[in-house]
DNA sequence: TATAAGTAAATGAACGTTTATTTATATTTG
DNA sequence: CAAATATAAATAAACGTTCATTTACTTATA
């Protein structure tokens, strides 16, 4: 049996991140990305069902899998609040900003309804995608920490801010200077720290 | 002359913006459009040069340009810090939370490049899309009452967090139970304004 | 060790459909 | 009539997807 070429596995993905970072989720063809990652088109429906799961499985896993394992890294939910909060601004701004095809397509997640239908059902799949997060927020908030809000508000207002700094960060990067540095957004995750704790 | 039938322009654009809310942008096409306002194909290319045109214009000036008169309501630049973020919150709460498919095209301009390019140059032509909310930063600023950050920083804490919740209600009007309720709201719009003031 | 059978991977060309846009024509009003 | 609006029908190009076939490798047999 001729043995699976993992690589152009790997390719089409990359591509199909790069195209819809440089051209847009609406300008993603089948075959634009066969061209691009060198293949033919019915390759990619050997891989994936079709485009709907193409793009779902890319959006799942390579994106949000890759985002949260990276948000979580030397974190765990028995920092403090201060703490815990900073480790998590730090990881997710290190890997969006050094990743920015995945950024791109997370913010489809935002307004696309097939992205944002995978994730409701990827979310109540897993229980939850970032449970140690949810964890850590409990947690402060039975020691009398930080004020009570439902799980969904105060993960709006922890993570927001940061998403939108990071996509002023890109804005800026062709620019001539950078606005959002390491100082600015320890600044703006302070002010968030400030305001949540009691 | 002929004279032009302006309510189909009307029907035009809300259907775009109806499909657009329901299925996505990327399955929004000309024919359907048409179909949906129950109008020839060839009579959008009347009234817009193509869909760029189309989509521009609708994002530009029916979306962000209501959305602008909605959220400076009542407004001015000489309320003091936390009168005047409550009442833009209130705003922009009640305005979108009332207008979803608007609120949903509103969501492209992050993703789109075609929308997020033609947010950039209209903002950069009208100087500035929000210039009484520049003014009353700057003005807080300069008394000392908030602390100093870029002003695309400022705005991002100020109001990423606003749009995630209103993403957050809509997600949460099909079930059973709404969470974000005025009370949720205003607490989190409080807790911005904590940390924000020195 | 040589070779033929077996099999999943991969392909290029094509399918029917839908796309954005245009041509040629009809309708409506000053 | 003159002039603009609106249309039905048509266009080429691009779309997602499939067909029939070839390729590349493993394994079983002699």
């Amino acid at each position: 049996m001729r043995p699976k070429n993992l690589e152009k596995e790997a390719t089409l993905r990359t591509m199909a991140l790069q195209i819809i970072a440089e051209e847009g989720l609406e300008n993603l063809s089948m075959q634009k990305l066969a061209k691009a990652a060198n293949v033919s088109p019915r390759t990619i429906y050997i891989k994936y069902e079709n485009k709907e799961d193409l793009l779902i499985k890319l959006f799942i896993e390579e994106v949000l899998g890759n985002y949260e394992k990276a948000v979580l890294q030397n974190f765990n939910s028995d920092m403090d609040f201060a703490e815990g909060v900073q480790c998590l601004w730090q990881n997710a701004f290190a890997y969006l900003t050094n990743n920015r095809p995945h950024f791109a397509l997370m913010q489809y997640g935002n307004s696309s309804p097939l992205l944002n239908k995978a994730f409701q059902q990827a979310n109540i799949q897993q229980g939850d995608f970032f449970a140690p997060i949810h964890q850590f927020l409990e947690k402060q908030k039975a020691q009398g920490c930080i004020h009570h809000l439902p799980f969904d508000a105060q993960r709006a207002m922890l993570f927001s801010p940061l998403i939108s700094l990071v996509s002023e960060y890109f804005d800026y990067a062709t620019r001539d200077r950078q606005i959002i540095t390491p100082d600015v957004l320890m600044a703006c995750c302070n002010i968030l720290i400030k305001g949540m704790l009691k």
